[in-house]
DNA sequence: CCGCCCTTGTAACTTTTGTTACAGACGACC
DNA sequence: GGTCGTCTGTAACAAAAGTTACAAGGGCGG
């Protein structure tokens, strides 16, 4: 049931991690491969263990009754998730869970996981960084989704893009745009065709051009 | 600048532990106090402390260049506040903070909290778990601004108050339930108000009692 | 007791956001 | 090359949320 040191190697939280550490470590873990699209965790879920991305992705979501759905954040290799229950005494898993490609994961019992982050500052200092990251994140998407609007969001969102870093420049459809900043898909096209009318953008099949990067930073605060 | 000890034991984080380590713990913090309304964090503040409520309480909120505010959370004695800066790089603080009410907070420089955090098993454990908690309050938060209407999250927001506990019942304003629900007082109070004709609740003066709680279950569902 | 300020009640109105429904475009796959 | 499914463009419409402005109500200090 182990797993090989080198996936481990892979993870940022026990990089810097002497060998013998890491060896220990290896016996707790355990694979798992997700298709596209497959559900890794639902919300409410209990005694779920930790996961960690080795390659894939994964989106972080809630959903609504209604099916409408909030997408929190897309994880890459390297992330961990559901680190809340190892923390929380029966601990429910917070949102849902979905693989985006193909994708491998390594898992961890929340028992054990705890064990090692209390047993080692290093790695207890990796975790409480992880946390605060997140933590962080969150505060930002909620001021996203309260405080501006749509529009607002929408300019946001192009913006992070672009400047963000080179990943895939734009293979978002606006279905997922939408989930992202908290609408729907009507809406994100409407909006996206009035900034490319205003000249803001210029807008092709799946790709996005931002044409008048002062505007759309004027358009992000409201 | 040390602080006496039963002010530390004070702190649900730090309890559990041997008289001597909080003698230690005790030489690290300093106290400071605040009047009601006045300014504690600011957004984008750097190298500001730790800070734990020891009476009174804050408001944790982020605020739009409009001038319409989000509530984040509301925190009680036993409660620490800018945790994150204590293990992101640089930090900035993610939102201002209120004392609501004569306030008197423990500090701590971030750079010691670190290094008490690491210290010790127990201690990190317990930071890793409030830092959990907070996390899952966001994402409930979040929830609720992106998959609820208004209507919802008030009717939410009401059953959460009169489930919650016995914390003073309801002395909220309607403009504070309005930031705390993610909208704007001449809503709320319309909203209130049809609550109040369809029988759902009855509306006085700082004194609201619901009286179809089934009903309202219904409502903070859309 | 008076006046002031904070809170609440109320209504008309505007803007934003969401909904529905359908047509065209593109790509993948047989 | 035809067919299907997914993604996008488009418009009319409906509902939700926000805005403005003003009139009461109540509490508190002078």
């Amino acid at each position: 049931m182990s797993v090989s040191l080198a996936c481990l190697k892979e993870l940022s939280i026990f990089e810097g991690l002497p060998i013998p550490a890491l060896r220990k470590l290896a016996a707790l873990f355990y694979t798992a491969s997700y298709a596209d699209g497959q559900l890794i965790l639902l919300a409410g879920d209990t005694a779920r263990p930790i996961f960690f991305v080795l390659n894939g992705s994964v989106r972080v979501y809630r959903i609504h009754p209604t099916g409408r759905e909030q997408t929190l954040s897309r994880l890459q290799p390297g992330a961990e998730l559901n680190l809340v229950t190892a923390f929380t005494p029966n601990a429910q898993a917070v949102a849902n869970v979905q693989a985006v490609g193909a994708t491998k994961l390594l898992l961890i019992a929340p028992d054990d996981f705890r064990r090692v982050a209390t047993g080692s500052p290093e790695i207890a200092l990796a975790v409480m960084r992880q946390l605060s990251h997140k933590l962080t994140h969150l505060v930002e998407l909620t001021y996203d989704l309260s405080l501006r609007s749509v529009r607002g969001r929408l300019a946001h969102f192009l913006l992070e893009q672009a400047t963000g870093e080179s990943t895939a420049p734009l293979c978002w459809t606006q279905a997922e745009i939408a989930a992202r900043i908290g609408s729907v898909r009507g809406v994100v096209n409407r909006t996206l065709r009035d900034f490319a009318a205003a000249g803001l953008i210029k807008l092709e099949r799946q790709n996005i051009t931002i044409k008048d990067l002062a505007a759309l930073r004027a358009e992000s605060h409201l």
